[in-house]
Order: C-alpha cells, then structure tokens, then sequence
DNA sequence: GGCTCCAAGTTGAAAGTGCAACTAACTAGT
DNA sequence: ACTAGTTAGTTGCACTTTCAACTTGGAGCC
C-alpha cells in the first residue's frame, strides 16, 4: 500500500508539536531542577502520593499514573528514598505488593516547590493560550493519552 | 503574591498534556526503535539532514533544529557517525564549525524508515484528531515552542 | 600584534532510563 | 496439594542524557 504522507501543512504541526513538547518539558525540568532539585517526573509522582488516602499508592499503580515502567519507578522511588521524600512499605493484602508513601519531608519539598511549579506552568503554557485552545488541547491530548482504540 | 493555582479543569487538561505526550512518544519511540534501530530524535537527525542542501548541517544549526543541547548532539552524532550513518566534515568558513553530512547509508535508513514511522504518526496522532483540532494542535504548539515573549 | 571576550564543539564522569533476567507471590486447573 | 501461568517488583548492565570543564578559533578593541 502506497505511504499516507503527511500534507505540508500536517508536517508543519507535527514539527510544531515536537519543539513545543521538547521547549516546555525543557522549561518545566530547568525549573524544577534548580529550584528544588527535582525533576518533573519526581515532581509528579510526588503529586500522585499527595492526592492519594494516607498519602500511600501502590508502586504499580503509581506507574501506570506517570506512564513510567516499573524499572523506571523502581530506580526513581529508589533515589527518592535515599533522599527521604518517600519510603516503602509492605502491602497488607497482597505478599507481593510495595506501598509507596510520601513521608512529611516529601510532602514539605512539594508544598514549598509547587507555587513555583504551577507559575512555569502558566508562564510556559497557560497564559500562552486562550481558554478555548487550552480546553482544545487538553481535549487532545486525552485522545492521544487514549491511544488508537484497538477495535 | 498568592498562587494563582489552576482550576479543576485546567488541572485536567493539564495532567492530560503530560500523559499524552508521554504515551505518543513511547509509541513512537517503540515503532522507530524495533523496525530499524534507531530513537525518534535520531530519525529526526536525519530528517533535517535529508532537507538540507548538500545534505549538510552545521552541528550547532541541527543541535537547534531539533532542540537538543550541543553536548548532546555529540553523543548522539558521534553513535550515528560509528553506524555509518552521517558523517563529519570540517566547516570551509569558519574554523571551529563542523559540519554533519548524511551519508547514502543513512539516506536508504531513512527512505527505508519513513513509511512505517509516517504511518506511525498517523495512528496515533493524526489520525485521533479532526483536522481542526489538529491545526489547533500545530497552532498552540507553535506558541509553545516560541515560549512566552520576554517584553 | 596582543589583549579580552565569546562561540563551537568535545570530553569524561555522573545521573537517568530501558531491557532482559530474575525472585517471589498470587491464581487457576486438575 | 501440585503444577503451570501470571503479576509485582527488583536488579544489573548497557545505553542515553546532562553537567561542568576544557580546547580551539573568531571578533573587537587598544
């Protein structure tokens, strides 16, 4: 079957749409990074564990929330541990399960990082847009978040 | 200055960003890498490349156009350069430019990849989206990536 | 020419990520 | 109860990316 090209047009928004994601994941990390020492990712999962009951999910679960694999979640929680922002803990009903749960300290470094966080957001992507574009974008994305529905 | 947080549906479609993205770019990562062994910023690489006159780029032009850090784009053209796939060239004008040339090889690892990876992109962007939302898309992300104007 | 300053590119080490192999524990079928 | 298959999580290694330090060459100024 012959190729599906893309149309000049259609090449312009898909290049439009790799700098844009590069320049704010950019933008949001450098941030992040000097401004607490954290990355984005880090800063996510930090958010996960705030907005959860006792502060605790499971290290699976927590993956799937940050679409990370379980390798990924592994190292990173791993890494925060030794930092103190997390700790684990054994999964009462299941032998296999690890609880991830945010320790005061973490909880402390998101309170004082997040206004500074949720600013860059605005700088770097909200204040850029109009309400309708941002409502369109995010409508998008749960498309793309979605994936192609495998019927 | 209190924090101006976001509203409940900002905070949606904001989270909904950063998993779209994500997922869209381990999809099309996973395609590039298992049909021909290379990552999408690679592909790109060779894309601005093929584009080019004389398939030739400066190496702090293309660390541009494809929004890598100089040091990065070391590394990566010099993995590419051990694949055959570009090459190095001294810079006629100026003494401490390099130029990156695509070799044939690297030419046929595109021609060969461009279907598949195009057809990628289809499924799980392009073809998700109407074709206003994905101008909207390209729209917003072309403000992104010009990142808020410093006036 | 001889300064100083800046830009281009590389380097090596440290940190982050992906992958495959592994252990341990739940599930189901017999 | 036993076995096979599956899920949760970790581990080690290879690969990728970042960061700071470094080398080299151009630009401007005296």
């Amino acid at each position: 079957m012959a190729t599906r090209w893309l149309t000049q047009e259609q090449q312009r928004w898909w290049r439009a749409y790799l700098l844009g994601t590069a320049a704010l994941q950019e933008a949001l990390n450098r941030q992040l990074e000097t401004d607490a020492e954290i990355s984005l990712s880090e800063y996510e999962i930090l958010v996960r564990l705030s907005e959860a009951p006792q502060r605790t999910v499971r290290m699976s679960e927590l993956a799937a929330s940050v679409m990370h694999s379980r390798s990924r979640l592994t190292h990173t929680v791993s890494r925060m541990e030794r930092r103190g922002l997390v700790e684990r803990q054994a999964c009462e009903d299941d032998g296999r399960g690890i609880n991830c749960v945010l320790t005061p300290i973490g909880f402390d470094l998101l309170d004082r990082t997040a206004p500074g966080h949720v600013e860059a957001v605005r700088t770097h992507l909200v204040d850029l847009l109009t309400d309708e574009e941002f409502r369109v974008l995010g409508h998008v994305m749960e498309k793309i978040a979605a994936g192609p529905q495998a019927d």
